[in-house]
DNA sequence: CCAATTGTTATTTA
DNA sequence: ATAAATAACAATTG
């Protein structure tokens, strides 16, 4: 489920329910494949009686700081997701992992387990954070970087391309799709037949549709949307994707879906054209 | 039983 | 050797 903007929506849900309060237990699902390469009774024993501090997301990541320099890692895959529920709560099935505080149980699900927790303790941020590429929004990210890049990748699929997490930290298939979408660019183009012209939208889509996911998605300062669609305007593609029979809100034209680049994509013939105009 | 799912990574192919 | 395509991972749902 979670690309950027949801990352961001369930690190506000941990963040806005328990930063500041004491972690007086953890619970773990030992088994769980989300720990592949962490040590679950390690986090156990590092993280209680700590205090949480504060927390960022990054691209599809979010990191927990906690006093005494623990820091937690959290990818949700596929499947994953967090809540803040009452205190006493029960961990389920898919729970892998619960911070427990004296008002809230900070859960971590994932069904699928392509998710994974990450834990490391220090004075500074570990490198599996820090080398996360410059956010979609910033200064760092810009046209030309995003040029070379595509030159670089010139044979591959422009949707493929855009899936590629070095480059653009935090877009998935619903984001990669709805990018394409708003630049009219066809997802079966390969990357280096883009003209400047063309790069320069797919760009400038880029940070537009990052920054307004999510502020519709995430909310902005303290406010938290109910939950992850609840803003998401019925004029983006994303709501028509995977209707039968769905139409493109721009064209009112039938939308395609194909496999391209590994995943299932959605676009507008009619806004979309193989050969540019 | 078959196919599908908003992700990543190892392996295979070109 | 490099880059792109494919399979695999796991669980659930239709």
């Amino acid at each position: 489920m979670p690309e950027l903007a949801e990352a961001e929506f369930f690190r506000k849900r941990w963040d806005l329910a328990a930063r500041g309060s004491k972690i007086s237990a953890v619970l773990t699902h030992d088994r769980a494949k989300i720990y592949r390469g962490t040590d679950p009774a390690a986090v156990r024993r590092a993280l209680t009686g700590t205090r949480f501090l504060g927390s960022e997301a990054a691209a599809k990541q979010m990191l927990f700081r906690f006093s005494g320099g623990a820091w937690l890692g959290v990818h949700l895959g596929m499947s994953g997701e967090l809540r803040a529920e009452p205190p006493g709560y029960v961990p389920e099935k898919h729970d892998h992992l619960v911070l427990v505080t004296a008002k809230h149980s900070l859960v971590f699900k994932d069904p699928r387990m392509f998710g994974r927790v990450q834990f490391h303790q220090g004075k500074s941020a570990p490198a599996w954070w820090t080398k996360i590429a410059p956010a979609l929004t910033s200064d760092a990210f810009t046209l030309e970087s995003v040029s070379i890049f595509l030159r670089r990748r010139a044979r591959a699929p422009i949707k493929a391309v855009l899936l590629m997490q070095e480059r653009f930290p935090g877009i998935g298939n619903w984001m990669a799709d709805e990018i394409l979408w708003r630049a009219a660019i066809n997802p079966l183009r390969l990357a280096g037949s883009l003209t400047p012209r063309e790069v320069r939208t797919l760009w400038r889509e880029c940070r537009h549709v990052a920054r307004l996911a999510l502020d519709v998605i995430a909310g902005e300062g303290d406010y938290l949307p109910p939950d992850l669609n609840h803003h998401i305007p019925k004029t983006w593609l994303f709501l028509h994707r995977w209707e039968d029979g769905g139409l493109c809100p721009k064209t009112k034209t039938p939308l395609v879906r194909q496999e391209v680049g590994g995943r299932t994509t959605c676009w507008s013939p009619a806004r979309q054209k193989l050969r540019p105009a």
